[in-house]
DNA sequence: TTGAAAGCGCTAACAA
DNA sequence: TTGTTAGCGCTTTCAA
């Protein structure tokens, strides 16, 4: 692989003339340079080195795309629907920027730091964060950060947060389900932090509204690392049959419960309808198809995308919370009682 | 960020002993010494540059993993379950094994190509070539390959690939068709390339074996570039009537043709029988389940990242060419006539 | 057991 | 319009 520097001793001119050429920064190159130069580049197949270049420029046209892995979760994230969905988006987004994603996955911040500073990132997103964990990340690094349904968005400069209406989606659910008669309505969900935490709230707001209590058995609380999936649906499906309808937190989630209450014999929705939330392939492909709260996964994706790039070349001048609406979308699994 | 030079001036020593300390290279290093490195290290949060590591060594801990996205299929391509189910295990082989992964996703192998000599990536991972591109890569990118799901492998040093009995798999759906008494059995892909090129043969091979004659027609080939999703499977469900059965090349497409069925008023598998490809997540969740030949995708992407970084690593002399075993999954989208 | 110094390939301030 | 040169932070050979 020939370098500047090659080129620059075959050509007999400076590393500077060339480099300035590779650049477009040819205001101040003859036109004859310009193409003797270019022809070399052809000719002896010049592939700049990236490393040398961000060792020099200080930067590195990385963005890293950091998910915790919480260890409840499935081990495999990107094969959740709604994450592989938001990835793919961001993933175009990025390239379409002329950025290069990598991606850090790891269960706790501290590593994903490290690598990311170690690699000299020039802006990450960050998902799936919670709580204090934030505090973390604003101290070590410095450069801006997308993060993407994260909550108690640090005041830091340098930061924006992505998010959705997660409380009012929630209660659109709800809605839905009251109106369609429903009272006994339960709330499926593997932990309450985060957007969950915001579901819960939109839930509890939509039951109160239409004058029901709750109660904590209410909540159906899958245990998917102390026992599996499957396990852990069947079982909570068996306590589903104490009620008319239950709200999930993903389609994911909604599609697993179904099957499951499938399997015990009965059927969606004639017997238990069921919501789900996200809007994700997999509930538009399955039978029936599942009504859920939409969510425009990809947008967030492209936004979280296009505003870190604005971040990194100090274009950005929009807010510091993005918080993008949802919608309810009636397929096939809610029933009028 | 204190860099090593820092580090060393502040503690008297050279950059050398740092370095040193740094990667374990202790042997010649008194005890004295390293501990009071170590401590340095902690206080001032030495976080190591790996741009200038990977300049200084020629080397880049980065695993490029190539996506050659053809425009005729979906843009969204990690948004496949079944690409998404390699990719995460590909991810997190490739994280335990110490290197970085880096995406590359584009229509052309050329600028692929150009995107991986620049990041001087260690190796790469290609997914999704078919015929001649391989010389294109063979000739210029020297470092180890794996392909998954390639035909035609060079003879180059330092190229794996990581294949599939397809054409047995193809074979095996066809004959439990026959076996379960269908004879009017059509063929459902996109294309007639690489893997499907390869199902095709093990098709015509299952019917042939049944005494079966194959006309054109069979074929039911999508054409997802022309049309939406949404009408070409439309239109396939509507060509179908003509069958018992269908072969399909993925459970993706699987569920889509059984969804665009149904929705004409045909029952799954009453009216029609479906087999599809790849025992994907999906087709594991969707009622009725789809029967389906099994693929360890995750084996896939586990065994292509750790062949890779033993190539790296100088370590491999397994074979050139992997052949992963099928087997039928018997679900609930095959009737016996 | 420790250190000096060259060099990885590129950028950019400055000089000519 | 073009060239010189000093880094960027780290590795590594060779010398002390």
């Amino acid at each position: 692989m020939v370098t500047i520097k090659e080129l620059a001793e075959i050509l007999n001119l400076s590393t500077t003339t060339v480099s300035n050429v590779i650049h477009g920064k040819t205001k101040e190159v003859s036109g004859a340079t310009i193409e003797r130069v270019r022809e070399a580049l052809d000719e002896y197949e010049y592939v700049p080195n990236i490393n040398a270049s961000n060792l020099a420029r200080n930067k590195s046209k990385i963005i890293g795309v950091a998910l915790l892995a919480r260890p409840d979760k499935y081990p495999n994230l990107l094969t959740d629907p709604f994450i592989s969905e938001m990835i793919s988006a961001l993933e175009r987004t990025i390239r379409e920027n002329g950025y290069y994603m990598m991606i850090y996955i790891a269960d706790e911040i501290g590593g994903i730091i490290q690598q990311i500073s170690s690699w000299n990132a020039d802006g990450v997103i960050l998902f799936g964060l919670m709580g204090d964990t934030w505090k973390k990340v604003g101290e070590r690094y410095k450069n801006p950060i997308v993060s993407i349904d994260c909550f108690d968005v640090t005041e830091r400069k340098n930061v924006v947060n992505i998010g959705l209406r997660d409380e009012e989606g929630a209660y659109l659910a709800v809605r839905h389900l009251v109106r369609k008669g429903h009272r006994r309505i339960a709330f499926l969900s593997d932990n309450c932090h985060g957007v969950d935490r915001e579901r819960f709230a939109g839930f509890r707001r939509g039951l109160q509204e239409a004058g029901i209590s709750f109660c904590e058995r209410d909540f159906l609380k899958l245990m998917l690392l102390e026992k599996g999936a499957e396990e852990c649906f069947s079982d909570l499906a068996a306590r589903s049959e104490e009620y008319t309808a239950v709200f999930c937190v993903s389609d994911l989630y909604a599609v697993q419960l179904a099957n499951a209450v499938r399997a015990r014999g009965r059927r969606i929705p004639e017997d238990l309808s069921i919501i789900g939330f996200d809007d994700s392939l997999l509930g538009r492909l399955y039978r029936p198809a599942i009504t859920t709260i939409h969510q425009d996964t990809e947008m967030k994706g492209v936004l979280a995308g296009n505003i870190l790039v604005q971040m990194i070349e100090e274009k950005y001048d929009g807010e510091k919370e993005v918080m993008l609406p949802v919608s309810l979308v009636e397929r096939d699994t809610v029933k009028k009682i």
